[in-house]
RNA sequence: GCCACCGUAGCUCAGCCGGUAGAGCAACGCACUCGUAAUGCGUAGGUCAGGAGUUCGAUUCUCCUCGGUGGCUCCA
């Protein structure tokens, strides 16, 4: 005899089991209709879900934002009834519903082409129409086993497989089409909003593993309506706009080519950013106590045959040969700094020892996965290396995370991912070491009250590891900063030092970067300011110009007054219309635009506008060079 | 690396069923000396990514290679 209390308080007794549909109806015919699923004590359920005892009841509309998952759930069961009915043979798998819309894989011999994406969403639209109801059933497990292998669905059979012995096989049914799924899903396809589209096809890997057979994927994005759905394909075309890929090019900061891919070919404005960041953070790490460093790019395989990384990594590292010698094009940093702090003999009093270098890698990454400046062949990491003792790692730790704070507020980044990755199966080190050092890592982030996300087994096998990540304006997530504990190198490279009580020890190693690569870090920089960088940051500050011939010599003049302060400058004299000149510079995100005329001239100043449009007025070069050091001063 | 798609002038793109290419912007020249997001006129510019095949004839069709894009896998 259910008691149903409702969000708003009040309370509906039943003296027989009851659904959520029943409760909708009681309340009105108009929820009735608008009604998408249930919510029991705050668990989404099918509309006819029985409910038997006591429970907090919601119905669940499309004016609730819960309703998008169900929504992208049953257009992902729309689709792939669509396929089937349109390719028959074609085996389904999985299909999830995600962020901003669903996918379902599917294995069929022959390849989806874009017009089938076109025949497909009709059928979608045409199944919607049949407004076909969506009943839940539970099945025997060896029964559904036999109807989907005499189906010759055998992914589907595997599934069942995989599901828990005690778990129900469920079945939701959709006219002739049925799938095996854990639900809840829409009272019937005629709910699902037709503010559906398919958007790409890709290549998936069965299960996720590369081992397996490649399924071919269908991503939709699907919403309550289409007023939403018009939103979010706005919202992407204006996020591929502020790509950087773009920004570098109608910027003139670098360029790619077929004869390096995966390199990168800076240009001017586009390096002096580069060398902007790297003095930055130079100057940044010598204030918190490291040293610089510079090691070579071409090291003897012996070296890297030690390290480990020769075995493990050896097919993504660009090797060279000479005088019957094999060499290895750096890959990373470690294995040099070790050489470096193995250069003398360390006493604990020197401990902390912190080794900084912008090191140029080179990793032979696969050539599906290079990505605009992202994901390169050739970057320069914002390296650094601190053999400590054990004791000091949590200080250490702690510090890096102040540090590199410090540095994305100066860029502009508030929102971070934190990730905590603890020991894999594989590793090397004791599990007392292991344990001190999750629980430094932990410490040092919950001390700040950070949020973080636990990947256990995520650890590298010779530590465990904090990774910092951004996102791009796509919502794809970028690692920059990263720290990780090395249990294993120092000893492997006969790294030591000479403790208080006279013994041998062998330090431990922390890896850290800040922006990661200077090439991945530049990328995530241009999209998040959609190219219109902070001043600080911006390649050319100001551009200085003339109305007519009449003011070339002052313009220079002023450009040189600036540029002598070790402000980036420059002068446009050319015979172009002052609307002209402005709109180049304003689309080359200039931030200040200065222009003279005879007017300015005559009274000794300048008239400023910003990129942005606003008119700042006349004033003196003085008043400028304020109004330059203060933006410099703010950073961003 | 795997799956799909793409590669035409410096850039952004057009080119239906095979008949050796076109626009806008940029560049260059001339005129204009101008007050805050595009002055006008003219000129020049392409081995249609590369290679092979089919064909009387290939930018167009087929195959291979390279590169790029979107995913998947990977990312010390």
């Amino acid at each position: 005899m259910p008691t149903i209390t409702l969000p708003d308080g009040s309370k509906r007794s039943y003296d027989h089991p009851v659904t959520p549909a029943e409760i909708a109806a009681d309340i009105g015919p108009g929820l009735a209709r608008a009604m998408l699923a249930g919510k029991v004590n705050g668990k989404l359920v099918d509309a006819d879900f029985p409910i038997t005892e006591d429970a907090e009841v919601a119905i669940v509309t499309d004016r609730d934002e819960e309703a998008l998952e169900l929504i992208r759930h049953d257009a992902a069961h729309v689709m792939a009834q669509a396929v089937q009915e349109l390719y028959p043979g074609t085996q389904v798998t999985i299909g999830p519903a995600i962020e901003d819309g669903f996918y379902y894989d599917f294995a069929r011999d022959e390849p989806f082409t874009p017009e089938d994406l076109k025949k497909i969403e009709e059928r979608m639209r045409e199944i919607v129409g049949r407004d076909l109801p969506i009943k839940r059933e539970v099945w025997d497990r060896e029964e559904a086993k036999k109807v989907f292998a005499d189906l010759g669905e055998h992914y589907k059979v595997e599934i069942i497989d995989s599901i828990p012995e005690d778990e129900p096989i469920t079945i939701y049914r959709q006219g002739d089409w049925f799938d095996v799924c854990r639900g809840p899903h829409l009272p019937s396809t005629g709910k699902l909003p037709k503010a559906f589209k398919l958007m790409k096809l890709a290549g998936a890997y069965w299960r996720g593993d590369s081992n397996n057979e490649m399924l071919q994927r269908i991503y939709g994005t699907a919403w309550r309506n289409k007023k939403e759905l018009k939103a979010y394909l706005h919202r992407l075309e204006e996020a591929e706009k502020r790509d950087h890929r773009k920004i570098g090019k109608a910027l003139d900061l670098f360029h790619t080519q077929e004869e390096a891919p995966g390199m990168v070919f800076w240009h001017d404005k586009g390096w002096r950013i580069y060398l902007t960041i790297q003095d930055y953070v130079r100057e940044k790490l010598r204030q918190h106590g490291y040293q610089e460093v510079h090691t070579p790019e071409i090291i003897d395989r012996s070296l890297w045959e030690k390290s480990g990384h020769w075995e493990k990594f050896g097919d993504m590292i660009f090797t060279t040969h000479s005088e019957n010698r094999d060499y290895a094009i750096k890959p990373m940093n470690c294995p040099a700094h070790v050489q470096i702090y193995n250069h003398g003999l360390h006493s604990y009093r020197d401990l902390p020892l912190r080794l900084a270098e912008f090191g140029s890698c080179h990793r032979n990454e696969p050539s599906g996965t290079l990505h605009g400046l992202m994901r390169v062949r050739n970057f320069v990491q914002d390296d650094a290396h601190i053999f400590c003792t054990e004791e000091q790692i949590l200080g250490e730790v702690s510090a890096f995370i102040d540090l590199l704070f410090e540095v994305y507020r100066d860029f502009g980044f508030d929102e971070v991912l934190i990730k905590l990755s603890t020991r894999p199966e594989q590793r090397v080190g004791s599990d007392e070491l292991w344990d001190k050092a999750e629980k430094a890592l932990e410490d040092a982030l919950n001390h700040k009250e950070l949020e973080w996300e636990l990947q256990p087994g995520e650890g590298a096998f010779y530590g465990p590891k904090i990774e910092f990540s951004l996102k791009d304006c796509l919502g794809r997530v970028w690692q920059l900063g990263t720290i990780q504990l090395d249990f294993s190198m120092p000893g492997r490279l006969g790294a030591h030092y000479i403790a208080e009580d006279n013994s041998k020890q062998t330090p431990v190693m922390l890896h850290r970067a800040i922006l990661g690569s200077l090439e991945r870090f530049i990328g995530i920089l241009l999209e998040h300011y959609a190219g219109a960088l902070p001043v600080w940051l911006s390649p050319v500050q100001a551009v200085v110009m003339n109305i007519t011939d009449r003011q070339a010599g002052y313009v220079e003049e002023v450009v040189e007054k600036l540029k002598k302060q070790g402000f980036r400058v420059q002068a446009d004299l050319r015979n172009e219309k002052i609307g002209f000149k402005i709109r180049e510079h304003t689309l080359q995100r200039v931030p200040y635009l200065l222009v003279a005329g005879d007017r300015e001239v005559e009274q000794g100043t300048i008239a400023v506008r910003t990129r942005t449009g606003e008119d700042l007025g006349a004033m003196s070069v003085d008043e400028f060079q304020q109004r330059l050091r203060d933006d410099l001063a703010q950073r961003n």
